[in-house]
Parts: structure tokens; C-alpha cells; sequence
DNA sequence: AAATCTGGAACTTTCGAAAATATTCCCGAG
DNA sequence: CTCGGGAATATTTTCGAAAGTTCCAGATTT
């Protein structure tokens, strides 16, 4: 089955490489406790690598701030708290609706193409989703990441600016952090709710009509309305809730 | 002589850290020219680092966009042109005005300290540079570029938004590579222009008078204005003008 | 002449161990 | 009992060499 994601799939990674993608990966779905240090010798009974691709890999999340270092006492995850998904959150805000309202400025009939075939993609997934009517499994809820994902990307592909598509990829990675850890919950499962689809095919829908102001407003309140729900879960346990 | 910039200073550096630093000095300074192959041999030769603390040090700075690696055949500084230098410099703006707006908003006395004592440090630097009349040592080129980049960190350090502060500071070394072959040249030195130090002091000025509309449209004219001083230089030269 | 091999030099990437640095734990002094 | 001191342990960081790629030039074939 053909990955979803656009990787550049050339068949010659290095060993770094790899590494990259799958700490990052397991950082993003919370596999690593936030806060909590990555030693090297445990990487590298997980993963297999030897030290010099971990450490590749740990610098590169480091200036992601996917981790922190501290001189000669290692790695460790970044922390999570409220303040700082919503500056995350805001940032992501500013960033992709100027980016947003870019693409529905200039984009073309490619860029309305990849927004609405986008689109169609994570609705299928989606609804699958729904009628199962409960959390689904982790390689079902991967997939619907990873073509939200897509859909959130498609929708800014034609701002024409390389840093806010790089900077609006990376607090994507920061906001997952904060959702991943619900696709469990019922209530915290933002995939398992109606109106989450229906926000997503209206935004889709405003941005091929050019309707720009409204289309950035509901991405706007989209946004908010994810970190609200997020926060009121978080507020409901201790050991995230008091991060210092 | 202490330092100007705000570095964590700590004693306990590894060979890593000290390795990011002086190579991204160098990129910034243009040392290695854009697009050229940085060979680790002949990086290990230059610093006297070896293999591993260089490796750690290019894989922070291709995150961080300065660098750009291909699986196997190494790195390469990332090349310049003027579509990515209008793209760093509009994104900063983005960025910047919105961070400059919440700090004239929340901003306290310390903030306005900040601000009024980095502009003072700044004035007396630029206007020995003035006095000189030319194009000043490099060693001189660095403190003014240090406390430049000190004062845009104050205008905006009351911000509140950990990401704003982040990205800053990537566009900021961005365009700074841009402005650094050029102080070495009349028109091109930036620092030998008499409207600019005055422009940064108005912008102090309206800042902390909380004049906020005027103080961030001061300051997006000012990076626009930078860029088209650079912009007229660039397309006088060949190689960078092509920018592929 | 154009295109395709092939061997070796130049580099990059990875490994495993040595060196350097932090952390823990135990013990004795106050 | 509490508070340092200091060896023992755990971990990170750095090194130099081995393994793996890419690149280039020259020979060989179409």
C-alpha cells in the first residue's frame, strides 16, 4: 500500500536519516514522556542505530525544538504545557493564514487540485473513522494524520514563500504533539467529531471560491477551537497541567 | 573585551556547540561561498575539530536552513538569491511586527530599558563607524552587527511568544547574509548611512511612546528598504543574480 | 565520435572504543 | 541525623579508523 505522505522516497537514506524520521515520529505520538531524557544506549536498544546517526538525528530535533540538550548531560524531550501550545498554536495562526490567504490569492488550477484532491482523501479516511464510531487503530489514526496533515499543507502550497512553509511545518509537528496523546479519548478524539470534517470541507470549499477573508477566519477559529479542547483535557491531569 | 551578545556564556561548552557557532559566523559572514561544498576534511583542517563535533554542527545548521545536505555526498551552503532574500525578508516582517506590536502593547519598563539601552550601545558603536567615514575593520563590522541584531532582539523581546523569538532570530541570520559582502563597499554599508541610525532611534522613539501603528510601520519600511538597497547591488553582479 | 564500462581516488557515513563529564552511593565527621 | 568527600558507576562526547558511496578519468566498445 502506497505511503500517503510526499516523502522524497529516494531509496538511498542514511542511517541519519532514518533515525530522524522515526525519534521525530515517536516524539510526535508521544512514545517519549515529554521532559523525559533520551539516553543514547536505550535508543539505541530500540532502534538499532549506533551512536553517531542517533546523535545526527538528536541535533537536528534539537534546533526543531522537538528536544533539548544540555551540555554533556544528553537529550532530552521538550516539555509541554499550556502557554506553550497556545504560543504555538497563535505563531501557526499568523503563519499559515498569511500563507493561506497567499495561495487563495495566486493559486492556480494545480493548487485548487491538490486542495480539493486533499481533501477527498482525508474525507474518506475520515468517515471510515466516524462510522467506526470509536478510537480507531494506531495505523488507522497515522493515516488520518498524516493526510490532515496533507489537507493543511495543500491549502498554503501556493503562498510562493519557502519560510512560512517551513515554519508552519514545524509547529504542525509542535500541535501534534498535543493532540496525539487524545486520539484515544472519546472526547478528545477531534477526528471522531462531525463537525470537524464539515469545518474542514467548508474551508476547502471558501478557499476555491476565493472567498479569502472568510476562508482565513475558519482556519483561524479552527485552530483555536483545537487548542480549547485540548486545554480543557489537559487541565484534567496533573502532571502536564503544572508544566513548569 | 566582554561580549555584546546576550550568550548563555556558560564555561562548559562541547566541542560541538563551540563548532555551530564558528561555522555559522562564518556562513553569515559569507567565508564559505553560497552553494560551495563544505568538505569535512577541509573543515577539520580550517577549525581543528574533527569528524563528529563538525557533524553535529552542520546537521543543527541544516535545520536551520544555512546549510543543505544530499544522502552521501555531503553538504553545501545554501545558495542565495534574491527571490529567497524577499521571502526571508517579507517572512520577518510577518513575524517581527507581530512580536514588535505585543511588546509595544505589553511591554514594561524593563522592556523599554531594553530597548533604549541597546539603541544607546548601538548609536555609539555606528556613529564611530560614521566618524571613520568608510568602511570600518572587521572587527569593528562584528560589535555594530552584534548590537544590531541586539536591538531588533529588544524591540521585540517582551513579545511573550517563544516561536516569534525563534523565528526571528533564523530570518535575522538569514538577511544578514545578504548585508555582510557589502560592508565592505560605500553604498552598500548600511552601517555608513546616516538616515539609518536615525531611523532606528524614531523607531525606539515610537516605540516606547506606544505609538504603535507608526513604530511597526517604521520598522517594515525599514527592512523593505534594506532589501532594496541590496537587491540594486546584487543584480550588479553576475554569479548571485542568476540564482538558480 | 558517442556511449558504456571499470578501477581507483576522494569523500561521506558509520562503528566501536577511549576520553571526558556527570551522577550515585557510601562512609565518616560534625 | 545531616552534611560534605570521594570513589565507583553511568552517560555523554570525541576520536580514528573501517565501510560504503560517489566521482572522475581513461580505456573499450558501438
Amino acid at each position: 500500500m502506497p505511503s500517503d505522505n510526499t516523502a522524497e522516497s529516494s531509496s538511498d537514506q542514511t542511517l541519519g536519516q532514518l533515525a530522524y524520521d522515526r525519534i521525530r515520529l515517536d516524539i510526535l505520538k508521544g512514545q517519549f514522556r515529554p521532559g523525559s531524557p533520551l539516553r543514547l544506549q536505550a535508543l539505541k536498544d530500540r532502534y538499532g542505530f549506533s551512536f553517531s546517526p542517533l546523535r545526527e538525528a538528536l541535533n537536528r530535533l534539537q534546533s526543531e525544538q522537538l528536544v533539548v540538550s544540555y551540555a554533556a548531560r544528553g537529550f532530552r524531550v521538550t516539555k509541554i504545557s499550556t502557554t506553550e501550545m497556545w504560543d504555538a498554536i497563535e505563531t501557526r495562526i499568523l503563519i499559515d493564514c498569511e500563507a493561506f490567504r497567499r495561495s487563495i490569492r495566486t493559486g492556480d488550477d494545480d493548487w485548487e487540485g491538490r486542495v480539493m484532491g486533499s481533501l477527498h482523501k482525508l474525507s474518506v479516511c475520515f468517515e471510515r473513522n466516524l462510522k467506526l464510531g470509536h478510537a480507531a487503530t494506531e495505523e488507522q489514526t497515522t493515516q488520518l494524520e498524516d493526510r490532515h496533515r496533507a489537507f493543511h499543507g495543500a491549502l498554503i502550497s501556493a503562498s510562493g514563500s519557502n519560510w512560512m512553509t517551513v515554519f508552519s511545518t514545524q509547529l504542525y509537528n509542535q500541535t501534534q504533539r498535543y493532540r496525539w496523546p487524545y486520539f484515544t479519548t472519546e472526547g478528545g478524539n477531534i477526528f471522531l467529531k462531525q463537525s470537524y470534517l464539515a469545518e474542514h470541507k467548508q474551508i476547502a470549499a471558501l478557499a476555491v471560491a476565493r472567498r479569502e477573508d472568510e476562508a482565513v477566519a475558519m482556519m483561524a477559529k479552527g485552530f483555536r477551537r483545537t487548542g480549547e479542547i485540548i486545554e480543557s483535557l489537559l487541565n484534567g491531569e496533573d502532571e502536564v497541567a503544572r508544566g513548569t
